[in-house]
DNA sequence: CCCATAACTAATCATGTGATTAGTTAAGTT
DNA sequence: AACTTAACTAATCACATGATTAGTTATGGG
């Protein structure tokens, strides 16, 4: 076997992530990755092919990170309150240290619309179902709210963390608690 | 006086607004735009100076169709139904012709966040002090809340309507109207 | 020790970008 | 008709971009 790489793949893709996260997909380009992950655009091209496919692991990178912020409620069904407990994990995510860099997955949803690339798009959608079940469940639970009215309630819930995914890069925490807090008063 | 304009100004800068509506700011080049706006970037330059003025230009013609929008709502204070019906005219207006273009102040939030430029995101934060009021008038008329309160539902609506200006860009009209039912139903 | 292998470096490619320039055309003024 | 002014065209500038290339270096096997 000839030459180890010097660089550990999985710390230059969480740099690589860190770097869309703040600035979306066009506006970071492959000098400013090279620098920031520390190996040169030829190590880029011979570890993840192209920049779109850096973005991909970025992507997947991102959800993993996501899903350990998921995972302390997923198995717990505690109804609306354990909902909203991720509410607030989520917007705590979304502007750790005050980065403000809200949510990857929700940028990019924002960057491309609907001519988003198909595997971003589906890891993105398959995501968001995901939190479909996770929320349809909990809102199912201890409960004789009609199933009609739990799925409105589940797609005002998908469209409401979205929200949320957006506002963390802008507005202050005062205004993000307002914000859950009035979303789950109701419910 | 020399050679007139073979140009209306107000007509260019329409086309200009789509396409930075649709594409994003970094995503629309001037060559885009030259060819969209059918004059070359020479004019561009006569007319706006630069690609990021032509872009004020823009979001300010943006901001005064949604003003058309929100003007109904505007002076008739009858009660959180006016900003439900605001709500719906603004869904629509983000997905006119089933464009899924978002807002273009939203999409503009999104892409820059707290790094926008001076003007455009005086605009935008003026614009959404703007809603507050509006909101705020109406959710005290006719109604015992406490201010404390009624500032909540400010700060959540606010959060709210950027949250349908995202969502408009990809979800469909269904979960869009749930959405905004589910936003005023216990409001 | 020498060679095969692949990681690495630096340079370069073609293309796209925002901005600008020199030169031409048309319209109003004298 | 000659002149002045500015709108217009096409070409070009310097630079940034994603991608690739030729050449160099390090590591392990024979």
């Amino acid at each position: 076997m000839p030459r180890e790489k010097q660089y550990n793949e999985a710390e230059v893709i969480e740099r690589a992530m860190v770097l869309f996260w703040k600035n979306g997909y066009k506006n970071t380009s492959l000098r400013m990755l090279s620098k920031e992950m520390g190996i040169n655009q030829f190590s880029i091209n011979a570890s993840f092919g192209n920049k779109n496919n850096l973005f991909l692991e970025s992507l997947k990178l991102y959800r993993n990170k996501l899903q350990q912020v998921l995972k302390k409620f997923e198995d717990s069904s505690i109804g609306k309150e354990s909902i909203k407990n991720f509410f607030y994990a989520f917007a705590a995510f979304s502007n750790e240290d005050n980065n403000k860099r809200g949510c990857l997955m929700v940028n990019t949803m924002s960057e491309f619309g609907l001519e988003i690339d198909k595997q971003a798009g589906a890891l993105i959608s398959n995501y968001s179902e995901k939190l479909r079940v996770l929320f349809k469940k909990n809102l199912e639970f201890n409960t004789t709210t009609d199933s009609v009215t739990i799925n409105k309630q589940v797609n005002f819930l998908v469209l409401a963390i979205g929200g949320l995914g957006l506002a963390s890069k802008i507005q202050d925490n005062t205004v993000i608690e307002d914000y859950i807090e009035m979303t789950f008063k109701n419910l």
